[in-house]
DNA sequence: TGTACATCAGTGAACGCGCGTTCACTGATGTAC
DNA sequence: TGTACATCAGTGAACGCGCGTTCACTGATGTAC
């Protein structure tokens, strides 16, 4: 089988997307080599003309998640309201009950945190960049300080949409999430009274 | 081999402690049947004397763990000045790079909420229980808001600590802990505002 | 008090299985003549 | 324009290894006589 130039290319992205989302499902060491493939509708022996190992498609999965994540931030509404707007969305059930779809932090965090240093590089980039879009939203003109700041709430929310998937009482996990929007509000706000 | 009454029961608490320290190292996928019972000084046929399942053990080594937190928690200094000083050593360096005698909620908090119900239940448990020792110092007399309160703040450290671990960049990291702490205080504070 | 035996915590080899990785091979298509 | 060939993305079986679990066995000690 001889393809066109863009095949492979595209091949490559439908591995990392596919395996995007049976990462955040399973974790890193709960999805194996055959099941990530066959996701992607190959056989295990192609993952080698993409990847030069497991740690390679993590780095790469990795940095392309917290790509999409920092899209979707940046394409909404500016200012406060997108932001409030976002805190909701992100602390909504629908986000904590759809692992696959939702964000990458939540579903992975501290196994990142376990990961070689070629992963971890590729999450500080790509949160760095992504967060840049939360950090204007707050302080146009101080971004430094505003990024630790903006770094900070958003894993707040990574813990408590994190701690909400974990608990089995349904009402006390939909309380977290409510006071949760309200903790990421009051200290956005917080930031807003200093200046 | 035959020993003393307390025998066994000393071993299956060894057991339970080494697997605390090597999970929260290594994640529960990442620690083998035979690397856990080295760890407590024994080969691996033995275990099925003491657990059901690996499953099994990951339940009782989370109740396990979120006591000791518990009581941790419980023997500070009465009232807010023994919260900050918690809040303080929490999000401090020390205990980030220390994962293997730190929080088992920073360390496992992702994958306890892809686990089966038995440990997610452990762990729902354990997290009310420990909860209260925080809950009574914030708002002793109206304890049912107060846990969902102190819950969500626990939450927003265990995310701070675990976003700490995951970047590559010691200045940032460090900044985010700072950071936190303020984020914290400020959120304990607005609770005390209010009434 | 001394001896025979029952107990049972722990041993260590083996089970089938899936892991991450390698490799000789396939075969459809673009290119050269 | 038609044919032969080179390319190379993908196949699928195999590698050694460690996984979680099972099981026949060991042997030190408490108990019975």
């Amino acid at each position: 089988m001889r393809y066109g130039k863009e095949h492979k290319q595209a091949t490559r992205r439908r591995i990392i997307e596919r395996a995007g989302r049976r990462f955040k499902r399973d974790g890193f060491d709960g999805s194996g080599m055959s099941t990530l493939m066959a996701d992607a509708g190959l056989t295990t022996g192609a993952f080698y003309g993409h990847f030069a190992s497991k740690d390679d498609l993590v780095a790469a999965v990795v940095a392309d998640q917290l790509g999409k994540q920092s899209e979707s931030f940046h394409s909404r509404a500016p200012g406060r309201a997108g932001l409030e707007q976002l805190v909701r969305e992100y602390l909504s059930v629908q986000q904590r009950d759809n692992r696959e779809d939702g964000c990458p932090s939540a579903a992975l965090l501290d196994e990142i945190g376990r990961c070689t240093d070629t992963a971890k590089q590729a999450y500080t980039d790509g949160m760095l960049a992504g967060i840049e879009n939360i950090a204007a939203r707050l302080a146009p003109h101080d971004p430094p300080s505003a990024r630790i700041k903006a770094l900070t709430v958003f894993a707040m929310m990574v813990g408590t949409l994190q701690l909400s998937r974990a608990l089995t009482d349904p009402r006390l996990a939909a309380d977290i999430l409510e006071q949760g929007i309200d903790n990421a509000l009051t200290l956005f706000g917080a930031d807003e009274h200093q200046r």
